[in-house]
DNA sequence: TGATTTTTTGCAAACGTGTGCATAAATTTT
DNA sequence: AAAATTTATGCACACGTTTGCAAAAAATCA
């Protein structure tokens, strides 16, 4: 446990004081170059480094970002993450990271402890069941900037990443209408997120669109896993529901709905057409279409956005909060592709 | 920008002190319950909060462990990263994430940053050029305890968390030869990383085992990714490499394998076998054959570890240093599997 | 009741930085 | 060479906690 150097030390072997070291080792303009580089020398020597702690303190805030997400071990969250970290890395900044695991209440007391440890800005992604609002409003009070993606508030005044989901959705419907697919089962997912709700929105106008009534008998909801596709799926061969597509706002449902069909020696796509959300990386191995999310671009571009509120933060212009739009992709595949038109690929 | 309440406040507010203060919210047994409702009540109704920066500072050491991993997205890491966070955040610790991208010199970087935040310990896997030892002996010698996980250093003492790569590899390379296999191609993983070497050994141990002479034209090196994969086996494949099975020391590179030979039309495991390792959730969709490491369970017990090292720093008995060896599982599917015999599965 | 012990509270210092202000040293000006 | 100016350094405090020690209050004892 070898006490660790401070700037006291250096002072003290200098026969200096510790401000100047200080001083010195931040390159301030008060400091001449000889000292400076005595000080440095020194410094390196006797193996100081800063203690973060202590100047934090001192400087009323951290250089930690905050990030909450639903669950760590997802590919889209970890992937923002990823995202994330290499832009706070670039500018001197540390990752502290929690996960609500979906529940609100992990969520508040996350956001609580990031608050306590003076997070310099949060990077948020909210849990399904939603949170009490007070809690980032008390943040956003602290003058502390909030950026939130992918599952954000509506009603909330704070810098957003999202994606085009309703238009994503109904390009993906639309596809499969062109594809010669009418009826089509709409997996959904929690009404709660106002993300699933832009979804279904999407599934709803492209019917509307092409003419084609809308049949609740077709929709599914909270279909979130692999699990729930494979049960839903079987009752509804089970029950001999008339279909001849399935659009499902979470690839992990559309897989179990693939896999099932598949092994009831259904053909995908000629008797079925199938399109996920999010293109998971397991998507192209089955070969399923699906809607890539640029989670990687959104994780960048979320934490440009936390740096423009933590850096405007210095000089006093109003804050004024914008909505970045990623416009996913349609990535199409095997599974719902059955007409030889001359674009296919490039719709 | 609400200036936050301190323990002064509330004290001023109470005509008391900040050291009562303090005391009475941490439970105390120097303070009388009256005062303790008293000042409790007053906190809430305050708004106050701790401010964490403070308390490190004054107890020397934070409640976050650092945590350095190769790659964040990566489902391996992001499960160790899952599991570290649910048993660090039952202890009331947070975690603060670094990922070296595979590299020495950025691995060292953040082990410094980290360093400088006066993390409570490091959980971490090697990137896989090697680090100087320098940094890791430094931060011992700091009093910081370290347990390294998966990719770990042979020679420093720490706590460490490994998979028996070596056992789970010969059984695999068993497995094939039992599946009447016979010329089995290995693609090794890079051999500055022990993990890569101790499953090369495996696959060397199988084959002495079994009677079947080593040979040097059918490993194939630094194979971790799915485009190495198949722009290996398609170079086997079109200089007609004699071989009728594969066994790859990372998943990534088998599933390039396995895709390459299956476009080719090559029937597997009907003419050649194939086995992975790391179970990645795509070798349940494509039916390869892996080998599973509990990575979640690595992430509690490299937790576990560190809490045991940090806890134990309290007492003074001398610490001794453990290595938890992880069993991993052999997982059969389709890809390696063509003899029927009775207890296929439960090898 | 007065002395002694126990319980409760307050004072002050410390953790390691950064910074405003005063002072000392070096440089320029008259 | 003395005064004015510029440049470089030192002093002391603040950030918000926790904690050793002293002091006050309350409780116990003789």
């Amino acid at each position: 446990m070898a006490k660790r150097v401070t700037i006291k030390d250096i002072a003290l072997a200098l026969n200096t004081n510790s401000s100047t070291v200080s001083r010195a080792l931040n390159d301030s303009p008060l400091i001449s170059d000889q000292t400076k580089a005595l000080v440095k020398k020194k410094a390196l020597e006797m193996g100081y480094f800063p203690n973060s702690i202590a100047r934090q303190l001192r400087e009323g805030r951290s250089r930690i970002i905050g990030l909450v997400v639903p669950l760590i071990n997802r590919a889209f969250f970890s992937n923002i993450i990823h995202g994330v970290e290499s832009i706070a890395r670039q500018k001197g900044y540390q990752l502290l990271i929690c996960q609500s695991n979906d529940d609100a209440g992990e969520e508040v007391s996350a956001l609580q402890t990031l608050r306590t440890q003076k997070v310099a800005g949060f990077i948020i992604s909210q849990a399904s069941n939603l949170v009490d609002e007070k809690i980032y409003k008390a943040i956003i009070a602290d003058g502390t900037p909030i950026v939130m993606f992918d599952r954000v508030s509506t009603t909330l005044d704070v810098n957003k990443v999202v994606n085009a989901n309703q238009e994503a959705s109904s390009e993906a419907v639309r596809h499969l209408i062109n594809q010669g697919y009418r009826r089509i089962v709409y997996f959904a997912g929690p009404q709660s997120l106002n993300i699933y709700q832009e979804r279904f929105a999407g599934y709803r106008q492209a019917l509307q669109e092409a003419g084609i009534p809308f049949d609740p008998a077709l929709v599914f909801h909270d279909m979130l896993s692999r699990e729930r596709g494979e049960e839903v799926m079987g009752t509804i061969l089970a029950t001999g529901l008339e279909f001849d597509a399935v659009a499902s706002a979470s690839d992990f449902a559309g897989l179990g709905a693939l896999l099932t069909m598949r092994n009831a020696g259904i053909s995908v796509p000629g008797e079925k057409g199938l399109i996920g959300f999010a293109n998971e990386s397991f998507t192209e191995l089955v070969e399923m279409s699906s809607i890539e999310q640029f989670s990687i671009q959104m994780g960048e571009a979320a934490a440009d956005l936390l740096f423009e509120d933590i850096e405007a933060k210095d000089s006093d212009e109003p804050l004024v909060h914008r909505q970045v739009v990623i416009n996913p992709a349609l990535v199409l595949r095997k599974s719902s592709v059955r007409l030889a038109t001359g674009v296919q690929g490039t719709e």
